[in-house]
DNA sequence: CTTACGATCATCT
DNA sequence: GATGATCGTAAGC
């Protein structure tokens, strides 16, 4: 299976993120094969992010995020879901993408499944859906997308038509005024919440 | 169309 | 005991 090396992790945690647009997510959980086309991520850290899970040094939960780039972090929250992130930086620097929307391309009939709803929207258009979608829980934390049966990234492109926008990421506190939020535009499969929020267009 | 809130738990205060 | 990188449903325009 073609797949991405190292190399692609490193470099500042922004430029891995914007690199991250267009690349495909997959999964093999319970022997089914499932990927999505990555179109909205978020960057976390390394340095002065107050909004960072890292923020205060590595703790019990947090720990993957200070392993080496391309360690997949993931983590429980509101007491529902698991949401997916791609560790970057060098080690110990504690830095991640929040992997927040997907376009499926794959394995549509077990996303659907798995989300109990039919249909090609609504399947992996959130953090916690796509997780959902992609059989993603906390038994993938730590797991090395490099080397990973069960997840890893695999090369993708935008398109001619997508350009890339940038905006304050979502369902945060702290350090709201940080443009870390970047998707794919036109894409219909963006999340929905904060569609309309000021948003700068970049290339 | 929009906003409000409950679910449910790891982590931190 | 409160909060949170969320989602789905219900209720209000």
């Amino acid at each position: 299976m073609d797949r991405l090396s190292k190399r692609f992790f490193a470099g500042p945690t922004l430029e891995v993120a914007r690199r991250l647009l267009g690349v495909r997510l997959c999964s093999c959980v319970g022997g089914v094969e499932v990927v999505g086309r990555i179109v909205e991520v978020e960057a976390y850290g390394p340095v002065g992010d107050e909004a960072s899970h890292a923020a205060r040094g590595p703790t019990k939960r947090t720990q993957v995020m200070f392993r080496e780039a391309g360690c997949c972090y993931v983590y429980f929250i509101y007491g529902n879901h698991f949401c997916v992130n791609v560790v970057t930086e060098k080690q110990g620097l504690g830095a991640a993408v929040l992997i927040r929307a997907l376009e499926p391309l794959r394995g549509v009939q077990e996303m659907q499944a798995r989300r109990r709803i039919d249909g090609l929207f609504g399947l992996s258009n959130g953090p916690g859906k796509l997780c959902e979608a992609l059989g993603i829980d906390a038994k993938l934390n730590g797991e090395d997308l490099i080397t990973s049966e069960r997840i890893w990234l695999s090369p993708g492109r935008r398109r001619l038509s997508e350009r890339v926008v940038d905006s304050p990421r979502i369902g945060i506190t702290k350090a709201t005024h940080l443009p870390w939020r970047l998707y794919l535009s036109p894409n219909p499969h963006v999340s929905q919440r904060n569609r309309d929020v000021a948003a700068v267009h970049l290339t």
